[in-house]
Formats: structure tokens, C-alpha cells, sequence
DNA sequence: AAGTGGTCTAGACCACCAT
DNA sequence: TGGTGGTCTAGACCACTTC
């Protein structure tokens, strides 16, 4: 018997959990199959599953047809990030949010991106560079260029008011993007911008969007210093 | 009729998203509830539910009970991060993985860490500096601390062969922990650890991880540059 | 071929919370 | 307080994969 109440499905979550981690059941070991817990448990073999189906997901246990279930080897950390949407992201910090358009032209997308990022050949993207302010200091760059192709009336907002992420969000959902997480050195005009001295180390996002096969956006988000993304596991 | 199976969930769920994409129901706008759904599909509620339940859980649609379930306004970007066993993550790039524990001897913890990382007070914890390289050159450093009260038998341990990730895996689960990410400049002594030049910017990552309310290790990976952290959404 | 997880059903009761 | 999502049940069939 558990503290936990066992007819639910976290509950038994619960217990199946303890279970791992007290070594009960040892990492690669398989454990009873949903019959006989649901048995166990006095409960239905779906409110087992529903607890063991969440343990999958999380990875801490593999489930394979026929081959049962197994508590894992090395459970990967997998850990849900939540990429900003930055004015929420300042407000939450209880600080007050601007942001100013920098720049805002049509041009070629730059040679760059032609891998990642397919334009029919020879059009234009819109081109944004917009700064983010936290209390009226710098918070994060923004580098984006749009796919007019996917998102043609973007070629009429000036993004004066709304951000460009906004808009995006109401005007062209994505289905699909790829994101990467790194490190940059700022330059002289990024150092400018941020409010700090060339040399100094950035964090950056870079996100690329689509909306089945077409691309809609490329975005690069690089940070003022000191700041951190956190996450749990 | 859709040309997606509308009997299964993964199919249902296909359709709900067509009509989130296309516009048919709008961002904030109420959908029908889960018994009109079951009803249009001709399925079992439950069916309905599983398709909702999993668009809500990637943030597309908010429920709440009795206020039913709405488009999300500004459909956070989830991302699932796999922080790398760095192992694995060198081996799956084709290289070849080898490992050189540059320190390990038992310190009190230092200051910075009090806050985040409570051991008993004056109790040593053991520390460990880690060079882990891909095909011989460097490809991250690590710095780690272990709460031998939690994991006592890592003082016998000398981590030459297995890896204090895998090692603490298989003899202190976590059940908890907390990751952050961010970038700093390479100082003289990381720089030549990882043969670049000082004040490089560098990727890094952050984690204290808990098995119930005892604190197990703190560590902190810093990558060779040009490392990117990659993801899909 | 057979055992295991994956899913679906029809029905039921419950918890929450906007009204 | 009523409508909505959240969950549970008992049973069934299916899909996959190892044996």
C-alpha cells in the first residue's frame, strides 16, 4: 500500500515512480505488463496505461510491443524549453516593454540563408531589425527576414506597433521550425546596440519556420549579457 | 470528409490542426466542445479528447473547464531539448569519444553555490574536472560537483573509465533538477583547455539535479566553440 | 504464433469555474 | 449552479514484434 491514491493515474504514476528510483525495479529491467499492474492496483488496464504512456514520454521507461515494458538506460534529459515571446518574457520580469524598428527594407536574401531558407530565385524578403527594450534598457537584437511569398500582406505593415512575432502568429502560422541555441562574440555595432563592449559573449537563438514546405521566416534573437534561458526537468 | 482517417486520434487531431492552420477557427476563438466533435467524427468522446488533449499539451489550443477550448492566442514555442550525454552526442556525429578527468579531489563547496546547492554545513563535496574530446580535440569541459551525501559511494569511485554522468545515471537517479543555459567568454586557462583563444564566446549549460529534496551534483558544460544546440518544433 | 502495448467504445461520475 | 473538460471502467480488437 502507498500514501499516493492508487486509483488515479498520477497516483499510480506515483508509485511506478518511486518504484524506479528506489531501485525496485532496476534501470533496463522489464516490469509487469499493464494487466497484471492494473491487477495490482485494482484499477482499469487504461488508467495504467495513461500513467505508463507519461513515464514513456518522459523517457524514463521504453515500451515496445510485445517486448514489454523496460525502465531505461540512460534516461535521456530531455527538458521542454519555452522559446520567448519577448514582450511576455519582459513582462513577466515585471519590467516595462518597448521595442523600436531599427530597419525595415526589401532586399535579396542574403547567400547565407539560400540552404536553409528556399525564396524563389531572385525574390525579395522583407528584412526587420528590430531592438527589444527591458525599463528602456536593450534586451535582445532581432534580425529577421520574411518570405513575402508566404506572407505577402506583411509587404504593407509597417510593424510600427506590433512585433514582427506577433504579427507573424496572427498572419502566417508555422507548422514545423528548426531552432538552434549558440554562443557569439558582439562586434562593434552589436555591442553598440546592446549597450556593451565588442568581445563580449552573446546568447542567440536562430529560428527558421515553415508552413508545410514553404518558409516563412528567418529569425535571429541575440541577447544583452548575463542572460540565461532556464528550463526544468 | 477529410482524407485523414477521422477514427483514429493521431487522424482527428490531423483535422483539428488543418482547421487551426486554415483559419477556420480563428486564435481565441471557442471550438465545439468535445461531445459535438464525437459527434461529427463519429467517434467515442475519449477519442475527441486524446486529439485535444495532445494539441494542448503543445500549447495550440487552451482548456479550461467549463470555458471549453479555445485556439491559443499566442501559441508558445515548445521545444523538447535533449541535453547531450556528450558520449553519445560524439559518437552519433561519426567521431570517436574518449574522456580525461583533469581533477578530482574533495573541497568544501564553494560560496557561489550555497544558495542553489545546500549540502550539511562544512561538508566536503567532490569535485571533478572533466576534458571530453571528440577525435582528439577538445569538444567540452566539465566541472562538477557531487553531495557525497547523497551518493557515498562515489568517493571510492575514480571516474577514470566511466563518465560521472553515466556513473551518477546507475547509483543516484534524480528525480528533479533545474537547467539553464547561456554563454561566457573563454578566460586564459579555458581557452587553452579548449584550444581557442581567450575571450571566445563559448555555449554552456547548467544543471542541478535532486533526488526528493537532497541535492545530488552541480555541473556546468562548456562547449568548444561552434557548438549549436539544435531542436525542432 | 502468441504476447504485449496501442487504441477505441459507450457510459459514467467528478472537479472545476465562469456565469 | 450548470456546462465543460478530466478521468475512470470493462471490454474489445488491432498492430507490432519477438519468439
Amino acid at each position: 500500500m502507498t500514501v499516493t491514491d492508487t486509483n488515479s493515474w498520477t497516483g499510480i504514476r506515483t508509485e511506478l515512480l518511486r518504484r524506479i528510483h528506489d531501485r525496485i525495479w532496476q534501470p533496463g529491467e522489464r516490469i509487469p505488463h499493464e494487466a497484471d499492474l492494473a491487477e495490482e492496483f485494482g484499477c482499469a488496464r487504461t488508467t495504467v496505461n495513461r500513467a505508463l504512456r507519461d513515464l514513456a514520454e518522459s523517457g524514463l521507461v521504453v515500451r515496445k510491443r510485445r517486448a514489454g515494458t523496460r525502465v531505461a538506460l540512460n534516461p535521456p534529459q530531455r527538458a521542454t524549453l519555452t522559446i520567448p515571446i519577448i514582450r511576455e518574457e519582459v513582462e513577466a520580469l515585471g519590467r516595462k516593454y518597448r521595442h523600436s524598428l531599427l530597419e525595415r527594407d526589401l532586399r535579396p536574401l542574403p547567400p547565407m540563408l539560400h540552404g536553409a531558407f528556399q525564396v524563389s530565385l531572385g525574390a525579395d524578403v522583407l528584412f526587420l531589425k528590430t531592438l527589444h527594450f527591458a525599463d528602456d534598457r536593450p534586451y535582445a537584437f532581432e534580425e529577421r527576414y520574411i518570405n513575402l511569398e508566404a506572407a505577402p500582406t506583411a509587404r504593407e505593415e509597417t510593424f510600427a506597433r506590433i512585433s514582427a512575432n506577433e504579427w507573424l502568429v496572427h498572419n502566417a502560422p508555422y507548422s514545423h521550425g528548426d531552432i538552434s541555441l549558440f554562443a557569439l562574440n558582439a562586434d562593434e555595432t552589436l555591442s553598440r546596440k546592446l549597450d556593451t563592449t565588442p568581445g563580449t559573449a552573446l546568447f542567440a537563438i536562430e529560428r527558421i519556420t515553415w508552413a508545410g514546405g514553404v518558409p516563412i521566416t528567418h529569425v535571429r534573437l541575440i541577447f544583452a549579457p548575463g542572460y540565461r534561458m532556464r528550463t526544468e526537468i
